[in-house]
DNA sequence: CATGAATGAGTCTTCATTCAT
DNA sequence: CATGAATGAAGACTCATTCAT
């Protein structure tokens, strides 16, 4: 019987075999905070999870914060490519479409993960505010700089700022607490009012 | 999801002495909470700050989870009690004026104490809303309904729904991240622009 | 309409009132103690459920372990009260009959509250022998004194200490964990038959 | 009644350092049992003595009963050896002899750690029997009905209920209270008598 | 003598982190 | 680099007891 040639390699390169550690134990984070919350999510049960020793865990991770502002970070990063991506097509779009889409994909970002999201704000220790949300930020703000022809603009950054904190906390909260409004696209489109109003130009 | 532990206090203090010692205690806690987060707000350390034993404080409260709601109870009140009173005092008043009102209501609701508002909402364990936070809901929904003839609300629990969370996440983000945003009322004119479009019947 | 007359007097003597306050607590804590075991039977919780004040309580027993002696001493009082008079009563009678009516009598004896007395025995930190313990030691001594003609006895303390000790356990042991085999008496004639053996003096 | 708190050992020492702290935790706990009493047997005491630190002793026991089971189990094993081997070693001998060797046993399985078996009996709360105690239940059950040739038995359960409270009970009494009992082996002698008129069938 | 507020030493237990192997 | 045994500071909470009123 011919020996099976391996699949994988005997040994994956260093960073590679790095990284998948890295993962698991970020994905055991996640798994943890979700299921269980904050409370329970100690460094021994996450590194237990994740099939990794504790020594191993504080190999690539120099205390418990960094843990869980990697699994921020990762967690922000994948809705905000959602976002992004939207921003990026709609670029064109009318600002009535590109908000509505906009929202939309906020909504579909927020759906990613819910229980994660609200427990890495609520329950975890204060994170500085990650790279990932900057990101966001700044495509909201570049979605106003784009459309200033149809937008009012006064005060770009109290725009942005009413921007973001509007849609962040109504689909988080509706997400959460009030799934029904989600049904039929009830507050998707309100917000879409209330939001074009607010930036709409009066010609 | 029932309770196991409760969160009420354990005895009604009847005497001036055990009154004080509650309130001390609240104090404390508050000024532990705001100065450091709930982090470093072990209960030895609260009864200490308060000057009190760690069996007294144990004595008017069951355990740190019934410590923390009544902080955060008696802060909500406190803020509670503004809205209440601007609500009343503007029933007459025509909604553009009576809803300014309300968003520098919440902004002056928000000034008590704005740390200590936000680490009860993102470090203490989730809390049950507080009594003083439905009390809130319902004004906002008095609000609507006593107004109905001046606003179109097509669907009243999601239009307090968005009031209310507009609202409190503006005004809370504004005084913690953005005081400037405060400055010459820009943010309150601008909340009341897109609130009053909102919610604004078209004739 | 004419004042009801006192049934009870404005005011007890002063060794009654007493009496009934010590009594209440022994039977607040019997019943602690019955129901909850040791470990919940705190002085606090004897004083409130004796409907004391826990500085009452204070006032007539100098710490907890007397209250846990004074429950004893009227349990074990109470049971050798039932041991004392069968004792008397068959002081006549012949061995085999006056030895069956012993052993039912002990058995009464648990019977009156076997969770309480095994709550005494196993959970409450080792108390002296009661006095009245020593009582029931010195009856069974006397029983067999009395009967030196129909015994046989070669060491006296000896003959008490296998004849107490064996009622007590297996007594004991029954009532908790074999009530089945007080069923038709079986454990008592056994029991007689065993120790009739044991002190017979053969002709 | 469900048990709410393992008490099964954490983890299984694999290696020899493990398998010393769990030994040096059991041999700390048992002496301070046996000097002290239940009372003063804090887990922290007990890493202290035992040379290990609280957290070590919590990785091997989820808590203060799992100790206790274990060190009741450690204990009660090796008086059921002394039982065992002699039960074996008299299994062709005549009742009489078999009996007198079963008590000796059992007085000498009882001089091991008289203290610590009257301390794990008395002032521990309440623990499960011990597999080993089964064990000896099983021993004299086996004793009886090996012999069933010589013996009377009626019921079965009911004597070796008697032959182990009985023999148990005066055998620890006397250990504990009566030690001069045990000179010139008076005690053995008279249980002899008295269980083997108990148990031998009258021809 | 009664009251009950106050005390604080001491309990069990957890968990982030280190380091010898 | 991996392992996992070991650490110990610190936390929530209890309860016998005291003492000012």
């Amino acid at each position: 019987m011919p020996r099976k040639t391996r699949v994988t390699p005997r040994k994956l390169p260093k960073q590679d075999r790095s990284k998948m550690t890295v993962d698991a134990i970020l994905t055991a984070a996640a798994h943890i905070l979700t299921e269980d919350g904050y409370d329970t999510a100690s460094t021994n049960r996450i590194a237990e999870r994740a099939g990794v020793s504790i020594g191993s865990l504080y190999q690539y991770f120099p205390n418990k914060e960094a843990i869980m502002t990697a699994v921020k970070e990762r967690h922000v990063d994948e809705m905000a490519e959602i976002v992004e991506s939207t921003v990026n097509q709609t670029a064109q779009q009318p600002l009535k479409v590109a908000l509505h889409e906009l929202i939309k994909a906020c909504v579909a970002a927020h759906l990613i993960a819910p229980t994660l999201h609200q427990v890495l704000n609520e329950q975890v220790p204060r994170l500085n505010q990650s790279s990932a949300e900057a990101k966001i930020t700044l495509l909201l703000r570049e979605f106003l700089v784009q459309r200033h022809d149809q937008i009012q603009v006064q005060n770009l950054e109290l725009s942005v700022f009413i921007l973001e904190r509007t849609i962040e906390s109504l689909v988080h909260a509706a997400v959460i607490d009030h799934p029904e409004f989600l049904q039929e696209s009830q507050l998707e489109e309100e917000m879409t009012r209330v939001l074009l109003s607010f930036l709409s130009r009066q010609a």
